[in-house]
DNA sequence: CACTCCTTTTTGATTAATCAAAAATTATAC
DNA sequence: GTATAATTTTTGATTAATCAAAAAGGAGTG
């Protein structure tokens, strides 16, 4: 059995190559994951050791097939828990992150399988990041940055990118959740400020916040 | 923040000495948890550092009331969560207990409340034995065992405690599941044997096997 | 009171995960 | 092509939890 540790970089890694596409460094998983260089590099062997990642010193990791399936599994049991925690036990979409995050450690395979089932076989979570399928696969619908959307295009809310509390409690008191319809009002590069139009009002985003935003186009 | 740990040897204490009753001695306490001595010493005096517990070296430990009140409420969330997975997940009954095990130290507050409410305020979890409610009241019902019960004797099943999985499924699929009405057909000493009525059939249980039976007196 | 038995505690080692700080390596700059 | 900066790796220490085995303590027997 995988500790929570060692799924956390594994989740970490898949994440920050792209489902496995390009080396990670050392200092970038550190990083996402609030640990010191050296803790990582110590883990790094660990998991190459396990057969779970691809080491070349000094220039970055990359999860093996097994590693990537692994981590897989960790993100479909943490999306799964997430939709879970709010359509059956009804909690607010900003506080079941934090709750996943220690739950897809210990859940079982039924469990996940119940709650699968008890959910319709979803493939979408909360904050509409895709759910990988039990047997590991893994698609992500192809999405646009809200930022890099044009004056007057209308679009939908695909995904919020941010999992803190209180930017998602923000996003959800202005209309901008999943599935919601928007329509881009101005757009300023040198203010770095775009302006939308959602839920019967005006709201102005700086181009980092509307980074967090992914949005499919309407029409 | 507690460790699992930490507190599984607490859950370990409260059962082991009548809900804080009776001092356990370090023995029976690495028995229940399955380690050697050693291990039970060095965490019994971590405990007593904490102040959780009250260690008179050679005589035994005792939960304070921190202690008892922690141990109190992981027995709360262990119990909710094996009748959520009974009646939400529709898990059987005989392979919560492992998963509840598992869940009980990372679960939050927040969720133990939604789930105590989509349950609607239940007071016994699927094998019979109390739910703590959350100001920490434990309540245990007075019950018989049903190794005791004189011959003629109807009763009704009120608890089993045991939480090994086959034997769970032995006792359901002979009717011997909390609330279910018994009769007590023959009683022999000599044999060990106690002989029952259940669910049309005559069922013969071995003293010990009896033991792990609690029962109310019916009529 | 001394001897034996059983239990408990202590000691020393091990494993997983971490950090701080030193050492090594790669990349960049001139 | 050496010096400098930035990153990565190594080293040595620490913490929680464990075990095996040695040492200590308590209780009963004669």
């Amino acid at each position: 059995m995988l500790t929570s540790t060692v799924e956390n970089y594994l989740k970490a890694l898949l994440m920050l190559s792209n489902q496995g596409e390009k080396r990670v460094s050392t200092g970038d998983l550190a990083k996402s994951l609030g640990v010191t260089p050296g803790s990582a590099t110590s883990m790094i062997k660990t998991l190459a050791e396990a057969g779970l990642a691809n080491h070349k010193p000094h220039y970055g990791v990359l999860l093996t097939d097994e590693g990537r399936t692994l981590a897989v599994h960790v993100v479909r049991r943490h999306r799964i828990i997430e939709l879970f925690l709010v359509n059956i036990l009804e909690m607010e979409w900003d506080e079941v992150h934090v709750e996943a995050e220690q739950l897809e450690h210990v859940v079982s395979d039924e469990v996940i399988a119940r709650m699968d089932k008890l959910l319709e076989y979803p493939t979408i979570d909360p904050h509409g990041d895709p759910i990988p399928s039990a047997d590991g696969t893994f698609i992500e619908r192809p999405v646009h940055q809200l930022s890099q959307c044009e004056e007057g295009q209308r679009v939908q809310v695909a995904r919020i990118s941010d999992q803190n509390s209180s930017f998602l409690k923000f996003a959800e008191s202005h209309g901008l959740t999943p599935g919601a319809t928007i329509e881009v009002q101005r757009r300023n590069e040198h203010a770095d400020s775009i302006t939308l139009q959602s839920n019967e009002e005006e709201i102005t985003l700086g181009f980092t916040a509307a980074n967090r935003i992914e949005v499919e186009l309407v029409g």
